[in-house]
DNA sequence: GCGACAG
DNA sequence: ATCTTGTCGC
């Protein structure tokens, strides 16, 4: 059944993080400590990983934790792992780690257990990592609590340290041209705290990329760069999409009529471009799964982490991180 | 009261 | 974070 929300921490419990954050952040590590990081193509680079928290729809404590290992540079999936977890703390801008940290190194540590070999070189965290009010987001605290290279990876910007999302900030977007253009971002103290990454050529809105643990900031950039297929690095999407299947198919779908009506799906083809050359992200799509007759399978509730999480679903939307600009000319 | 607010 | 999926513009 579904749990309230906890409220707000009380100022002592916030205190304490704070302090938490303070003492960890003296072992972040800003710079490249392994010899791909610094390669132009990055060889010796096979395995990146993702983790994402998937939340049930009414419910602020049940979620699910993803893992996913990726091969590089081919970005085909080698590894997953999908819980339902019952999150303690609340969201509470500057502490998210507190919320989400936990359960991802349960799921770094169960891959140390189980399958070694498969340790991904690299963790892409979907959020900040120095990029953050005190300088210690989520990103830098997973990368200092399993000792993996970390990189954050946000989709809004943080205003944090006189950063602003303001016209000027907008404006820079604007000029970012291609796919891999960015900007960097500069804190108050004149110190460099990430950068606003174009993602592919075709996106508008930028990636916000910012050192999480033993990683430059420009190979935290150029890597970003590099894994992404569509705007959201492919590494936290899949591990975004693969938690919210599996609640999906765990719990089922939330708040969806008993029996959805039938909608025609005729004359449904996608608009051709009148000229033919259409734009397609600069690497090729992931062709999607066809839909199974039946609909979605059900799961028993809450089974440990198992192969289940495969089966295909209904088809999603191709153009779901896809800017959808001037396709045709 | 007002504005901010990663996920 | 979560809901939802047609539709508008180039």
């Amino acid at each position: 059944m579904a749990r309230k929300a906890a409220g707000r921490p009380p100022e002592e419990t916030l205190s304490l993080w704070k302090r938490e954050q303070a003492l960890l952040k003296t072992l972040v590590v800003d710079r490249d400590t392994e010899a791909w990081q610094r390669d132009p193509a990055f060889s010796g680079l096979q395995r990146v990983g993702g983790v994402d928290v998937s939340f049930v729809k009414g419910d602020s404590v049940s979620a699910c934790a993803s893992l996913v290992v990726l091969s590089y540079p081919e970005l085909e999936v080698m590894y997953e792992d999908c819980r339902m977890v019952s999150l303690t703390a609340p969201y509470v801008s500057g502490f998210l780690a507190f919320r989400e940290v936990p359960f991802l190194v349960d799921a770094v540590q169960q891959l140390r257990e189980k399958e070694p070999r498969l340790m991904p070189q690299v963790l892409f965290v979907d959020g900040n990592g120095v990029l953050h009010h005190r300088g210690f987001g989520v990103a830098c605290h997973l990368g200092v609590v399993t000792d993996l290279p970390c990189i954050g990876v946000a989709k809004k910007l943080l205003q944090v340290d006189g950063l602003e999302n303001n016209a000027l900030h907008k404006e820079k977007i604007r000029l970012l041209k291609a796919g891999g253009d960015s900007f960097p971002l500069m804190g108050g103290s004149g110190t460099v705290l990430g950068m606003a990454l174009k993602s592919h050529d075709h996106s508008t809105k930028p990636l916000y990329v910012s050192v999480g643990h033993k990683m430059s900031l420009e190979a935290a950039v150029r890597l970003t760069h590099g894994c992404c297929k569509f705007r959201i690095p492919e590494p936290v999407r899949q591990a975004d999409i693969r938690s919210r299947d599996y609640i999906r198919r765990t719990l089922g779908v939330q708040g969806a009529p008993a029996l959805r009506p039938e909608r025609s799906k005729k004359a449904q083809r996608p608009k051709a471009c009148p000229q033919g050359a259409s734009e397609e992200p600069a690497v090729e799509e992931p062709r999607p799964t066809p839909t199974p007759p039946g609909g979605l399978p059900r799961l028993p509730r809450t089974p440990p982490t198992p192969e289940h999480a495969r089966r295909p679903l209904r088809p999603r939307f191709l153009a779901e991180e896809r800017v959808v600009g001037r396709g045709c000319p």
